[in-house]
DNA sequence: TTATGTGCAAAGCGTTTGCGACCCT
DNA sequence: AGGGTCGCAAACGCTTTGCACATAA
């Protein structure tokens, strides 16, 4: 649970080059959910040789061997941008305040159960799932946003 | 809830083509989650003239009146093709066969109202949401596929 | 009649990939 | 030493769009 994205790197005998060590670094930093051009961006301050096309592969190999988790929260039409975030944490699903983008993690132990009630009752065994909730903040009495 | 598709294309005023016609056709007699691809090869095997961009336009605009959903099923990488269904039945998720790409449509009050309940906890206001189960069949005794 | 829709082909966008140079182990 | 990785730019797959022509209302 503490280890670190370099760390579970090596365990899998990924080859650690400087880009790849500046990514996972980003990515550990990342509070967010960024995606491919947030990370480059972020990256390439630290780095200027890191170029896209690497952080493309970097994130592709690291969700591949099950780092990183990739999502695409819409509901945006057309090919919606793909977010990432560390995949060694505690399970969780989202929700999207659609007021602003900001995205909110949330565990709800009753959903997942639910979720395999209904996965079996349709005569399916549970292999994953996707929930986005999407929303927007409840009226309040302050005038904060 | 008896409507057909061209009844609510008129409702809001939308013109009405040959082709849209027969797009609108198809997609009545869809019993399946088609994508654009799909959609044209039925439309042309009716009326040859119709271009797939005819589609891609037909299913944008019917998808802004409120008159499809578009789906985005998962979890191909990279930008997933478009799968479209009527939006005028009852309010349903989708478990999908992960043996075979089958989808599975199911309605679950209880799952519905927990979701409400998770979102205001957060304190939030639910306006949507996306929900896909990804499953295998479970072991059967018979031979069956 | 005239605003809208259509077909075609080109452009757009996020993502992937071929290639020769480079680097980790 | 040598296979993996990188940067670059071209290619990809799905979707959108500019243009000239056709059509619904």
């Amino acid at each position: 649970m503490t280890e670190t994205i370099i760390d579970r790197c090596e365990a899998r005998g990924l080859r650690l080059t400087d880009q790849r060590r500046t990514i996972a670094r980003v990515l550990e930093d990342a509070a967010d959910h960024p995606d491919v051009e947030q990370l480059h961006a972020r990256a390439a301050a630290i780095d200027p040789r890191i170029s896209i096309a690497t952080v493309y592969r970097t994130v592709k190999l690291l969700e591949e061997s099950g780092i990183l988790d990739r999502h695409e929260f819409g509901p945006a039409p057309g090919p919606a941008r793909a977010r990432y975030e560390d995949a060694d944490r505690e399970h969780h699903d989202h929700l999207i305040d659609i007021t602003n983008g900001e995205v909110i993690e949330f565990v709800d132990d009753d959903i997942e159960a639910l979720q395999k009630r209904i996965a079996a009752r349709l005569g399916y065994r549970l292999k994953g799932h996707r929930l986005e909730l999407y929303g927007v903040p409840l009226a309040r009495r302050d005038g904060r946003t």
